[in-house]
RNA sequence: GCCCUCGUAGCUCAGUCGGAUAGAGCGACCGCCUCCUAAGCGGUAGGCCACAGGUUCGAUUCCUGUCGAGGGCGCCA
C-alpha cells in the first residue's frame, strides 16, 4: 500500500473526528525543504475557510489527533507556517518502496490500468511521400512514439498510424520534378528543388512512372529512418485507398445527410464555421477534385470506427488545421474531445552556431537520417524528448555530435552500465544475494540511499502525468535526475569490500536492482536503449586546436 | 488584424491541482581516482521568474493588458 493512501486515510478519519468536512481530495505533497518533513498536507488551509475555522488552530488540533494514534511509518506530526501539517516518517516507508519496485519488476513498475478498455489511435509524422524526412520531423516522430508508449504503459490499447497523402497536387509536383531532373531540365514552377531530387532522378529507371517510382522511393526512405529510431507503425494508411474503397464518397454523403455541407460557386463547402472554425472550408473544388481535407475527414471517420479516442501529433506549421478538423469531427457526430491534437513547436537546427533554415522549397534541408547518423538513435531520441514540445527547440548538431561525452543520454546510460558492472563484480566474487524477503533493508539509511528510494517512488506518478499531459519530457527529466542520484550514491556507498558486511552488500544489491528497474522502465518509455556496458573510445577527440575536421566534413 | 506557442542563471532548459528558501546541464573558477567504469563526485560564482494590474491566507504557476520571439491564417498539404 502506498504510504500516501495510509496518510490520506488517517487525515480523513481525523478530520471526521473533529467534525470538519474534508475537502474533495486530500492533498499530500513532498516538501522541497527536508525541515518540513517527508510528507505534508494543506488540508487545514483548504478546509478552514469552508468550516469557518482558523487554519493554524485547525492544523494544531489535527496534528494532535494524528500524533495520538500515528499511522504506519509516522514518527512525528508537526504544524508549520500558516497551517501545514507535516509528517515525519521512519525510513521504513522507503524500504517498502524498494520491495514494491522489485516485486513489480520491469514489466509492472509504474504501470497503470487506468486506460483499460479505451482504444487510442496515435497518428504522427504523416509526412508527404515526396522526399526524405527532415530533422524537424524527428521531433514529432520521437514524441508521437513515446506518447504511444506512455499510453500503453497506463493500459490503453494503442495503434500507431502514419497517414500517407499519396495523391493530390504535391504528389504531381514531386513527380514532375523528378521527371524534369531525369531529363536534365530545371524543376517546374512550384516544384521540389531539393538535392535529393537530383539523386533520385539519377536512380530512376528510364521506363519508370515518376509518380509511382518516386512514391515508393520516398516511402521506403521514410520507413528506413523511422526504423533506425526504433519507431514502428502499426498502420500505414493510404489516402488513395479511400478513393477506391468509396470511403470518401460515403463520408461526403454522411455530411450531406446531416446538412453539414452546401454548394456554392461550383464547390462543396463544409460548414466548419458553425463548429468554431474561422470560416467554411472547401471539400470539393469547382473542378471536381477533392481538397486534402475531404479524404482526411474520411480518414478520421475510419479511425473512429476503430478507436475510442484519436490523438494527432502535428507540427506548429499545421496548427491552422486543428479548428477545421475539430469542426469536421463534430459534423460527423462526435464530441470534439474525442480528437485530441498535440502541437509540436518547431525545431531550429544549428550547425557551427549558425541557424540552418529548413525549406523544402530551396531544398536546404537537413535529413533526419543525417541526424541519426551523426549522433546515433539514442542521443537523437533523448535530445528530441528532453524538453517540452510546447516550446521551440534549438538542436545543435555539432554540440550533440562532437560533445557526445557530455550528452545527458550517456550520463543516464552510464548509470545503467555501472549497475550492471556491480552485478558482474558480485557474480565474479561468488557473492550470492540473499532473497529479498530475507534481507534486512533497515541498513539502508545513508542519505544518498534514501534520496534514491524517494526518486523511485515518484516514477509511477510521473508516468501517469506524462501520459495524461502527453509530456514524455517529464520522464526524461525524471530519469536524468535518478541517474544523478545514483552517481552520487555510487561515489559515497560501496556495495562490496572489506569494510562492507554481507548483510549490507545484500541490501545494496537489492537497492541497485530497484534503480536498474527504474532506469529500464523510463528508458523504454523514451525508446532509448539501456546498454549493460559502456567503454570510452580510446581515440578521444576534441583536443585539436585548429584542425577539427577529424570526422571528415560533409 | 485574428489564432496558437513561448519569455525563468552568460547559454540550453526543468519547475507537480497555486504552497514554505525557484532547480539541473553546459560554460567559468576551485577541489577529488592504491578502492565495484573519472562518460563520475564535491564546492564557488551566477536570478526584478519580460513588464503592469487583478484574483487570495499565499502567484514563476490562474485571469486581463502591454512589450518581445517563433509559427499559422489558400478551391496547397
Amino acid at each position: 500500500m502506498d504510504v500516501r493512501d495510509i496518510l490520506i486515510e488517517a487525515v480523513r478519519a481525523a478530520l471526521d473526528g473533529l467534525g470538519v468536512e474534508p475537502p474533495g481530495a486530500v492533498q499530500l505533497e513532498r516538501p522541497a525543504n527536508p525541515d518540513h518533513g517527508d510528507w505534508s498536507t494543506n488540508v487545514a488551509l483548504a478546509s478552514a475557510g469552508a468550516s469557518g475555522r482558523n487554519p493554524r488552530e485547525l492544523g494544531v488540533e489535527l496534528a494532535a489527533v494524528l500524533e495520538a494514534d500515528p499511522p504506519a511509518h509516522v514518527v512525528g506530526v508537526e504544524v508549520a507556517g500558516p497551517g501545514f501539517v507535516n509528517f515525519r516518517l521512519a525510513d521504513t516507508w522507503l524500504h517498502d518502496v524498494l520491495r514494491d519496485v522489485v516485486a513489480a519488476g520491469d514489466g509492472g513498475f509504474a504501470r497503470h490500468e487506468v486506460g483499460a478498455g479505451e482504444r487510442i489511435i496515435v497518428e504522427f509524422v504523416s509526412a508527404n511521400p515526396t522526399g526524405p524526412l527532415h530533422a524537424g520531423h524527428g521531433r514529432g516522430a520521437c514524441f508521437g512514439d513515446s506518447v504511444a508508449r506512455l499510453y500503453e504503459r497506463i493500459g490503453h490499447p494503442v495503434q500507431r498510424e502514419f497517414y500517407i497523402n499519396d495523391r493530390g497536387t504535391q504528389m504531381q509536383l514531386f513527380a514532375d520534378s523528378l521527371a524534369a531532373r531525369a531529363a536534365g531540365r530545371e524543376v517546374p514552377e512550384g516544384g521540389y528543388n531539393g538535392r535529393y531530387i537530383i539523386d533520385w532522378a539519377a536512380e530512376m529507371p528510364a521506363d519508370a512512372d515518376p509518380l509511382e517510382w518516386g512514391y515508393a522511393r520516398a516511402l521506403a526512405d521514410q520507413q528506413a529512418v523511422l526504423e533506425s529510431l526504433h519507431i514502428h507503425f502499426d498502420t500505414w494508411f493510404s489516402e488513395r485507398s479511400m478513393i477506391g474503397s468509396g470511403a470518401v464518397d460515403a463520408t461526403l454523403s454522411d455530411l450531406r445527410a446531416v446538412d453539414a455541407v452546401y454548394d456554392e460557386n461550383g464547390a462543396v463547402w463544409l460548414r466548419s464555421s458553425e463548429h468554431g472554425d474561422d470560416k467554411d472550408r472547401v471539400l470539393v473544388k469547382s473542378d471536381g477534385e477533392f481538397t486534402y481535407l475531404l479524404p482526411d475527414v474520411a480518414y478520421h471517420r475510419d479511425k473512429f470506427a476503430r478507436a475510442d479516442r484519436l490523438v494527432n501529433v502535428l507540427g506548429a506549421d499545421h496548427h491552422g488545421y486543428v479548428a477545421r478538423m475539430h469542426a469536421a469531427v463534430q459534423a460527423l457526430g462526435h464530441d470534439r474531445s474525442e480528437l485530441e491534437v498535440a502541437i509540436t513547436q518547431l525545431v531550429n537546427l544549428q550547425r557551427d552556431g549558425r541557424e540552418v533554415r529548413l525549406s523544402k522549397r530551396t531544398g536546404d534541408i537537413v535529413e533526419l537520417a543525417e541526424v541519426v547518423a551523426e549522433v546515433g538513435p539514442d542521443a537523437a531520441r533523448f535530445t528530441y524528448l528532453l524538453q517540452s514540445v510546447d516550446s521551440a527547440q534549438t538542436f545543435d548538431l555539432d554540440l550533440v555530435a562532437s560533445q557526445a561525452n557530455e550528452n545527458p543520454v550517456f550520463y543516464v546510460q552510464y548509470a545503467n552500465a555501472r549497475i550492471h558492472s556491480i552485478a558482474r563484480r558480485a557474480a565474479e566474487a561468488g557473492f550470492v544475494r540473499r532473497a529479498l524477503a530475507d534481507t534486512d533493508l533497515s541498513v539502508l539509511g545513508h542519505p544518498r540511499e534514501l534520496l534514491l528510494l524517494r526518486a523511485l517512488h515518484e516514477l509511477p506518478d510521473a508516468v501517469l502525468r506524462a501520459a495524461r499531459e502527453r509530456a514524455p519530457h517529464q520522464v526524461t527529466t525524471w530519469v536524468r535526475d535518478l541517474a544523478a542520484d545514483f552517481h552520487g550514491w555510487y561515489h559515497d556507498c560501496r556495495v562490496m569490500g572489506d569494510d562492507v558486511d554481507a548483510g549490507l552488500t545484500s541490501a545494496r544489491l537489492w537497492l541497485v536492482e530497484s534503480v536498474r528497474i527504474g532506469i529500464a522502465v523510463a528508458l523504454d518509455l523514451l525508446g532509448v536503449d539501456a546498454p549493460e556496458e559502456m567503454w570510452r573510445d580510446s581515440e578521444n577527440d576534441g583536443n585539436g586546436a585548429d584542425g577539427d575536421d577529424e570526422q571528415g566534413a560533409a
